[in-house]
DNA sequence: ATACAAATTTAGATTAATCTAAAAATAGTT
DNA sequence: AACTATTTTTAGATTAATCTAAATTTGTAT
């Protein structure tokens, strides 16, 4: 049987190696689920012995196949639970993150093949994330940072990549969500801030930070 | 805060004594949650320090009313999420109790709040039993058990107390479900087993067991 | 009232996950 | 190549929850 701090070790271990395919530091991971880098340690051992991780000491972490399906099915509820929280439940964007942190260990395959079912197979979660499927096969997009789009070109907002409240918080008072189509009208290299322009209508400035944490599809230019 | 292991003790404390009417033992408590009484002793002096229980040693436990609010509070998300399997999930009701043991640990008074919203605010579980409402007051009904009710006497299924996937499957099997009809056609002393007629038509002898392990509500007699 | 059986508690040990502080390895810079 | 700063690991201790085995208390039956 899997810990459920085993669950959460691999889920990073996961994240931090982009969908298992790097290797991770002890530190980062330490960083992360806020312990120390000795405890990381510690565990990182265990999951090497129990199959899940490959592990060489100073060397870094990765994950084995084993431990890759631990992890996206813990990717694949806790995404499928924040949209249920949306869809179902009447939770906005910057809300659900704690929630499905607790919902992503709930043991049952019939359940979330079930929720699955009921949000009719969502391949998104609120924040634009890909949703694993069943396999652990995750859908990539080819999404870009805002901050990377050229002046005069458009882009649809695909996603962000600071999911805390606060900054969520931030778009929703400036109308942007999920499929909003972005102009960038002008960028300014003093501060590397930029003007952008929201679904056609309202102009605004936003800064580096900003750009920086919202993903978008480029589209063909017209 | 509290534990995930203190809150299966409470929880247990307030159905052994009767939604925390009565005083339980140790023993009893290491039976339902399969641990030693040793364990329990150790765990129940912790709960009294912390204020959740009143304790004294080889007297038994309670439950103080912080302790009460908590057991009803866990109860009431065990039995709504119950509900929610059944009724958007597609589960049966011998399916959802261990899933439920899950998924009643998860904090977050908005998500039990518009559960309860979303499932139109239920008074009752699928195996009958009542769910505690915000303020952990429970409704009591005047269930009796089906052994209990006299010849020719009537009573609709309201509840089981065994709630066991064994016992549930055998009732379908038999077409008994919570609403049916049931006349107690004859009694045999012999083996305690009684005749009974289900919704008017079919007829069966069910054994002492079966009988006091379904609840019924008596009907006003005709 | 005593003696015995059953229930309960205590004492001491174990496991999982964590920590601090010290030691070891790695990486970068001159 | 040697020094230093950073990262990582080791060693030893701590906490929560559990166990076994022994000791204590309670309740019952003669």
């Amino acid at each position: 049987m899997i810990t459920l701090t085993e669950e959460n070790y691999i889920k990073t271990i996961y994240q931090l190696g982009r969908y298992g395919t790097l290797t991770v530091s002890t530190n980062s991971i330490a960083e992360v689920l806020e312990t120390k880098a000795s405890s990381v340690t510690d565990m990182v051992k265990k999951l090497a012995e129990k199959g899940y991780a490959n592990y060489k000491r100073y060397q870094g972490v990765s994950l084995t196949s084993k431990g890759k399906k631990i992890a996206a099915d813990v990717v694949r509820k806790h995404r499928l639970w924040e949209v249920f929280l949306v869809e179902k439940l009447n939770f906005t964007w910057d809300e659900v993150h704690d929630i499905a942190e607790q919902l992503e260990h709930i043991k049952s395959e019939k359940l979330i093949n079930e929720l699955d079912k009921l949000l009719d197979y969502p391949t998104h979660d609120p924040h634009g994330d890909p949703i694993p499927d069943k396999f652990g096969d995750i859908k990539k997009t080819d999404k870009i940072l805002l901050f990377n789009l050229s002046e005069s070109s458009t882009g649809v907002c695909v996603g962000v990549k600071d999911t805390s409240s606060s900054f969520l918080k931030y778009l929703d008072k400036h109308q942007i969500a999920l499929g909003s189509k972005i102009l960038v009208v002008s960028r300014e290299d003093f501060d590397d801030s930029m003007v952008i322009e929201i679904n056609g209508s309202v102009k605004m400035s936003i800064s580096q930070t900003v750009a920086n944490n919202l993903f978008v599809k480029e589209e063909a230019n017209t």
